[in-house]
DNA sequence: CTACGGATTTTCT
DNA sequence: GAAAATCCGTAGT
């Protein structure tokens, strides 16, 4: 695969990884079956020294092990016991920081896309909503532990540039992280309201 | 439209 | 024992 981010892409700052990844496409292939999106909302976590972050502290668990593998690997945990979130690992070895994809647009696989979801949630679900959150992404392309640790470099998990992607560059909101209330530092401004999520085409204000 | 409860594994207290 | 980088169904405004 030629449109494909190499490793220098990911080794970069996370914030930036993190922006600049809005409008690439992620790809899976599992089984045969090629599915894929266009990123639409992404939210870094900051390593070390971020208290909503799995490695904050240097915590490593089995869990967060991908996490201190360099940057172009792939990190996915399951959170509340059934749903998968899917994470893309920047910087180095001593870094282990990511970023979490939470939203894509369906570009190839739709089809593939409808059935995993309706065998999993029942029959209703307009394409606009199939990839609209981190564990729906992952149910609708077939994300699981299986693919965590994993290289993107094109073989079944990979992200790149996409010639159906409008190339004009749409402006990016960004806005605080989702679901990490308990993230609360005394000294300076909370790491729950650190301006780390970030979505391409507003219109809809970040809360 | 918002609010809340339940599902259920990993992690930490 | 409790909460979590979530999602869905139901109940209420």
């Amino acid at each position: 695969m030629k449109n494909r981010l190499d490793r220098s892409f990911y080794e970069q700052d996370t914030k930036k990884v993190a922006r600049e990844l809005l409008g690439k496409v992620l790809y899976h292939l599992n089984d045969g079956i090629l599915t894929s999106g266009v990123i639409t909302e992404t939210e870094a976590y900051l390593g070390l020294k971020d208290s909503a972050c799995h490695t904050f502290g240097g915590r490593r668990t089995e869990r967060v092990e991908s996490m201190y593998l360099s940057g172009g690997h792939s990190y996915v945990y399951q959170i509340y016991g059934l749903h998968f979130c899917f994470n893309v690992v920047t910087r180095d070895e001593l870094k282990p920081e990511a970023v979490l994809i939470r939203a894509l647009e369906p570009l190839d696989g739709v089809e593939a896309m409808r059935m995993r979801m309706r065998r999993r949630f029942g029959p209703e679900k307009s394409d606009r909503e199939l990839c609209s959150g981190p564990g729906k992404l992952c149910q609708a392309m077939g994300i699981d532990r299986t693919d965590d640790g994993i290289p993107l470099d094109g073989g079944r998990l990979w992200i790149g540039e996409d010639h159906r992607v409008e190339k004009a560059k749409s402006k990016i909101v960004a806005g605080p992280r989702v679901g990490v209330d308990y993230a609360t530092e005394p000294s300076h401004r909370p790491a729950s309201e650190w301006p780390l999520r970030f979505r391409r085409k507003p219109g809809i204000l970040l809360k």
